[in-house]
DNA sequence: TAAAACAAAATTGCACACAATGAAATTTAC
DNA sequence: GTAAATTTCATTGTGTGCAATTTTGTTTTA
């Protein structure tokens, strides 16, 4: 009885610990963004454009694996704190160029210092973190 | 000047890979979990109850990493639904028991398929999975 | 070349997450 | 014995996520 679908039982998913610590993490995060007053999901689209000067939407979609639904309004945020400027393609006036303001590009020095505050707070080895890093990727490349 | 921060680079986050990982496996249990009228909070939700059978909101929350602002609302759905009661115990009225109920304890057989369902879709080695299952809760408890 | 097909963003609606606050019950400290 | 602190859940407000649809612009095709 007990064990009848053991599948079914949360200690035996690998989805859950996935979602919850992906959860608690960015959790963690939050003290040191909230300085920068920045969300999770505001601070790793800065992130791609501290990289990349200027993306459009559907690639910056590509490389967080968020659509123009979540990406919308997050972008006019950004915009409205100055940090990114929004403009239509002249080539193809479908596309939006998202582009990173100087405001945005001094952004970045505060927020070298997060990468630090974090890494003391996971607790795993430096190979641990390199396994976890690949079967990760791996799972996000071949399964979805 | 490419390289001022490496530690900004979404390429080098730990956080990022586990953030994206966790929707897109999400995103996977959906078509199967709408066959059944669960999200997977409540899907989840429901694998405490069938393996408890009853349980408190704290509890709850304590074993989904979730609080009662998450909580409360999904469980007067699942209420709804007519999966769970939600009862004060007598002895402490600040305490809310969940419990299954009838149609609760159905429910969970046609949940069965779903792990089987969802199992093709990861791509790992059953020691890569058992690997990144450990590690996950490796962070979850010592980090969070 | 006009209509149909396609593409990229925006919009809408629903369901979380979670911080902060509030309300009610219980426990603790004096 | 009661006021203060604590505990538990509910409520509120903000910000995602995402499916589905709409709008606008571009390309293809009959």
């Amino acid at each position: 009885m007990e064990d009848k679908y053991p599948g079914l039982k949360l200690g035996n998913q690998l989805c859950f610990p996935l979602y919850a610590c992906s959860r608690e993490i960015v959790k963690k995060y939050k003290p040191f963004l909230d300085e920068l007053d920045l969300t999770y999901t505001q601070y790793i689209t800065m992130m791609v454009l501290w990289e990349k000067e200027q993306i459009n939407v559907k690639e910056l979609g590509e490389c967080l694996y968020l659509d123009s639904g979540t990406l919308t309004p997050l972008l006019k945020k950004l915009e409205t704190k100055g940090w990114v400027t929004r403009r239509r393609a002249r080539e193809d006036e479908r596309v939006l160029i998202v582009s990173l303001t100087e405001e945005g590009r001094k952004l970045r020095d505060r927020a070298a210092v997060v990468p630090e505050k974090m890494s003391c707070c996971v607790k795993l080895s430096p190979e641990e973190a390199r396994t976890l890093y690949t079967l990760l990727y791996k799972m996000l490349g071949e399964c979805c």
